[in-house]
DNA sequence: TATTGTTATACTCTATAACTATA
DNA sequence: TATAGTTATAGAGTATAACAATA
């Protein structure tokens, strides 16, 4: 009896990129478990921090999560004390969301994760191998017309 | 303004393969649903194919769903016509789970979602590109311990 | 006493729709 | 009439615990 699948799907360049990269957002989200931070409140937060304040709206735009589910996201950090909802004067209906300077040390204190992930995944790999891996998946990811910083999981179900 | 992220994370080797592995995924899942065919059924469909029989446990521990979970998917598969139960000769507990002729259509269906996909991620590269991006994720799965075939998300929760 | 398959229940997360206040 | 934020409800999917039959 064989064990080579009939797809052969196992050692197919879609299978190994899926399996891979669900172990890193495993990895990633179980490092940052005991900081009390999500996955999906790091991108908000991140997000805040490379392009300054946003609307509830706007940060549901950019990240592709509904605006109903923005709420209680916002709601939660609110109450971590990381941003502040700051009533627009623009526009009344709206809330500009900031980063607050406890946010900015919430970011900083992802870092040892982001660099614990980096290395278990590059460990491996030399150094020549481990950029020309980065430069590859950079041209997937813009050839799948992904954003930069943008992760998939944010808008909720697959 | 800046638009690059302190952490950087965008351009990191983890958030890179779990950006681009989540979107193969859900390419992967929306390529199979119009057959019928959901990823975790693949899965187990695959693994008969592979590795020929196993009784419900056995399947459940093979690809890392809890057995209570494995009860609805092989009525699923069951109701679909492509796997029989057959209780065990040496084990009355337990069903022999055995793929059906129009199981192994199934599988046969799902070659042309496959090959999409593949195309969709790798379409942008050179062959030798290619080669060397499924060399270096087959170290990086190795390194993390991965099972070949055996994808993290059939397991559930993240 | 342990294990296989099964069922029931609770919990988490998300989708959908509707409401309010402003525009 | 449309939009920003909010809330409520329902649904899918999973974890946990218990049960019957068999080992």
């Amino acid at each position: 009896m064989t064990r080579e699948p009939g797809t052969g799907y196992a050692r197919s360049l879609a299978f190994l990129l899926s399996q891979v990269g669900a172990r890193s957002a495993e990895l990633f989200a179980d490092q940052l478990r005991p900081l009390g931070i999500s996955p999906r409140v790091f991108g908000v937060l991140s997000n805040l921090e490379i392009a300054g304040d946003h609307t509830q709206q706007q940060l549901a735009d950019a990240l592709g999560i509904h605006r109903n589910n923005m709420v209680a996201l916002i709601d939660e950090m609110e109450a971590e004390g990381w941003v502040r909802r700051r009533r627009s004067a623009n526009d009344r209906r709206a809330f500009n969301i900031g980063l607050t300077p406890a946010g900015r040390r919430a970011i900083d204190r992802v870092r040892g994760p982001i660099a614990y992930v980096e290395q278990a995944l590059g460990g491996v790999l030399e150094e020549n191998e481990r950029a020309t891996l980065t430069v590859l998946l950079e041209r997937v990811a813009a050839e799948l017309g992904l954003t930069p910083g943008v992760h998939p999981h944010l808008r909720g179900r697959r």
